[in-house]
DNA sequence: ATTCTGACGTGGG
DNA sequence: CCCCACGCCAGAA
């Protein structure tokens, strides 16, 4: 049994909800978890999400809506080839058209 | 226990 | 918009 912290879990089950073509940022989950000083918790729970494959943590980028977190993916370009191939556009690995594509879990998901 | 780091965010200049 | 500094919480050494 993994000591998984609620927390944990609670990111997943956001990030699993992250509708195809959208981006949300860490922020955003941390705020919608009641978090939102936790932010860097968010993304702490991305990296752990690797052993996850059902989290879609290419979909979750920073507040600027660019790629940080393109470094810890396996490839160098993987995030954006996967965020592209939802008909994201990046430039210079930040998101394009970012509010558009922004999606708020706060205002798109019920509150807990 | 202490120290540092980190896929972040906000505020001031 | 950019740059700088601080805060925040959890985990590793």
């Amino acid at each position: 049994m993994k000591e998984s912290s609620n927390f944990f879990e609670k990111v997943y089950e956001v990030a699993v909800q992250i509708p195809f073509g959208r981006v949300t940022s860490y922020g955003a989950i941390a705020k919608y978890l009641g978090a939102a000083r936790s932010a860097r918790m968010v993304g702490w729970a991305m990296n752990a999400s690797h052993n996850n494959n059902d989290i879609p943590a290419h979909r979750v980028v920073n507040r600027k809506g660019l790629l940080t977190g393109k470094h810890h993916f396996d490839g160098t370009n993987l995030m954006q080839q996967l965020l592209e191939s939802e008909g994201i556009i990046i430039k210079d690995f930040q998101i394009q058209n970012f509010e558009s594509v922004f999606w708020d879990p706060s205002k798109e998901l019920p509150i807990p």
